[in-house]
DNA sequence: GCAAAAGTGTTTCCCATACACCCATGG
DNA sequence: CCATGGGTGTATGGGAAACACTTTTGC
């Protein structure tokens, strides 16, 4: 089978094969030092570098790369995670080099000794390192992303998002909004606000940001309602969302021009489009808690000015409930469960007589926020 | 700079460069079907294999698969990433040859044709391969997993476990299983019983299939409580939980060996040990909603064996809830709230008046599962 | 017979509900 | 002056809370 054609080929390639080890000392559970050999040997000549070398033939890079190490810092490790092959033609000043590196964690920080090509060995801080011959500082980055990787509990990672319910009064209808997705899937369909969770943000920090993003309102009432984790709910991979509805009061609704190219718009709960993902499901969850929470906590005054007049507070109720309420049953409730204070201001609306502001002082037995 | 040696250093090696490309048809959103072709030379001649051949001098690897992918099926594609280098010294019978391979994501399913080395090309659905030459089976498992992880949305993605704080009644108080932890982080340490979530099973399932592990019962009363994710709230990385609640009668709580090592123990919740990770937190929000459930659903009877005594009842309200209640009045509101049927059943307990057993048919206007 | 828990009614009070008319303003 | 919404009081009924004694059993 073998052809002294096929064989040859490869000695006319005068392409040489190298390996990179990448050590990392972890302290503390983190990634934190590198080890570094000076090369005694031109090119890059008393330079820092990572230790590695040649292949020797019949030798795979994996024992290679052990190998070197170990006589060039008397190393022993046995972890050893490939991170990729390197070979720019030009990484190598003295001819064409294919080097595969290697990621080796090391627990503590072991002695090490300088040896075979190594003119000096050291351990190096990732935020204080020396120039480094070659292409190493990439391959670095790599084996430290690639350590990183490998560090995580062995278990699947899904993608993490935050979506967000909010709700407002307006035109005499409870609305939510809504924004138009520009990317796929769903591309084009309405759907709730939302985004991916940060690695250094909260939970509730996420939702934060994102109605931020979408609407310019901060400060504003927000609280987790649920999470969604059906596996196939997100077409694309395994997306958990962690839902949160937030109240927004009338007189802030007005939606600022939105940063991102996505078109936000309110829509009446009567009259919604048909929606991506489970977010109608989301919704209907959603709904149910303001209704509910209606009744035991003091969220009406979220929808809400500061100074607001009590008819307001009872066409909110109303929207929401979807019923009629008497006006002074439902005044007295509203005595008996919250303190409101007469701003000794009025509202002119009309031709009627002019309504008494009040604010909302806090609650009676009732959750307050 | 250059020496003779180190230049000529290479050509000694005898080892030889080599692309192999993994091109994967990805039809309706998922990797499906793998470009192959089939060998016109030795060796492996008229077997199946990837695309792919030896890298010419000067040449990266990314360039030379590109070409190689170009001549042999006419296929041309610009989205490139690397699998890794594959270098086992006997993975080719000509000699030792590293291969570096990449994979490439093809929308639809373009056509290709023959040409160059290959006597034959076809795309392969990854469910039925032939048998393929050197170790392709290999580079192209990797190179579906690398693809799939590239497909992934270009966020960063967290652990995510499901926690559940079992409660149940026993010994006249308020209990809760945790689990002692056999691993790292906070080994040796008390903690809610839980685990990470599998990307085919919904947060419920997972959470129910935790509960099953530890304690072996099934079809208990299992809700979503809350979910956590503060940034540091695990030290190893980043982990999100959604934490459950679930209730365990008091004829189930003899926990079966557990089949992991963890130790498994029953505390009473006003005498628990430190716990690990935010496990503290969950369960106050744990006991709120519980506390707060009593009042307005059925909960209670998930405490309770199918038959109970009304003073079972009682009792449950009065631990969980720290208070006396009079008897007769919390019979009243038992039987408006609750439709329970005497059994004719009697329980005899000790030097007293047996008391009647009752059954649970279902509420009046409360919140039932 | 006695200790220990089971079982049973009445009164009181507060809160939710039902219900109707005058007031202040703009046009 | 009239249309429009703002503002106010009383009567009724049902459910929650307070409260004490008899019954049945085991020992």
């Amino acid at each position: 089978m073998l052809s002294i054609h096929e064989v040859a080929k490869p000695v006319k390639q005068d392409i040489a094969l190298t390996v990179d080890v990448v050590a990392l000392g972890l302290d503390a559970d983190e990634p934190k030092r590198v080890l570094l050999i000076k090369r005694k040997n031109p090119p890059f000549q008393d330079h820092w570098a990572l230790p590695g070398g040649f292949v020797d033939p019949g030798e795979s890079p994996d024992v290679a790369a052990r190998r070197e190490l170990l006589e060039e810092t008397r190393l022993k490790v046995t972890d050893l995670q490939q991170i990729g092959a390197y070979g720019e033609p030009d990484r190598d000043p003295r001819g064409h080099t294919v080097s595969v590196a290697f990621v080796a964690p090391v627990a503590g920080q072991p002695k090490v000794e300088a040896a075979d090509d190594a003119a000096d060995v050291g351990w190096f801080d990732l935020s204080d390192l020396p120039a480094l011959a070659f292409d190493h500082d990439r391959i670095i980055a790599d084996g430290l992303k690639a350590q990183t990787e490998t560090y995580r509990y062995p278990y699947p990672h899904p993608a993490v998002t935050t979506d967000i319910v909010i709700f407002s009064i307006r035109d005499e209808a409870l609305n939510v909004l809504l924004i138009k997705r520009n990317i796929a899937p769903f591309k084009g369909k309405w759907a709730l606000p939302g985004g991916f969770v940060r690695l250094n943000e909260s939970l509730e920090q996420c939702a934060a940001r994102e109605l931020a993003e979408e609407t310019g309102v901060k400060n504003v009432y927000l609280e987790q309602l649920y999470s969604f984790g059906a596996p196939k709910r997100d077409p694309r991979e395994r997306v958990i969302t962690v839902a949160y509805f937030a109240l927004i009061p009338s007189d802030k609704i007005d939606l600022k021009p939105t940063t991102d190219a996505a078109e936000a718009r309110w829509f009446a709960i009567s009259d919604l489009p048909p929606l991506s993902f489970d977010h109608d499901q989301i919704l209907e969850v959603a709904r149910d808690r303001l209704t509910a929470k209606l009744d035991y906590s003091n969220i009406v005054f979220q929808f809400l000015p500061k100074e607001f007049t009590l008819s307001q507070v009872q066409t909110i109720y109303e929207i929401i409930q979807g019923t009629e309420i008497d006006k002074r049953n439902f005044r007295k409730w509203l005595d008996s469960h919250f303190t409101l204070k007469d701003t000794g201001k009025m509202l002119r609306g009309g031709a009627h007589r002019p309504a008494k502001l009040f604010s909302h002082m806090g609650g009676k037995g009732i959750e307050t926020f």
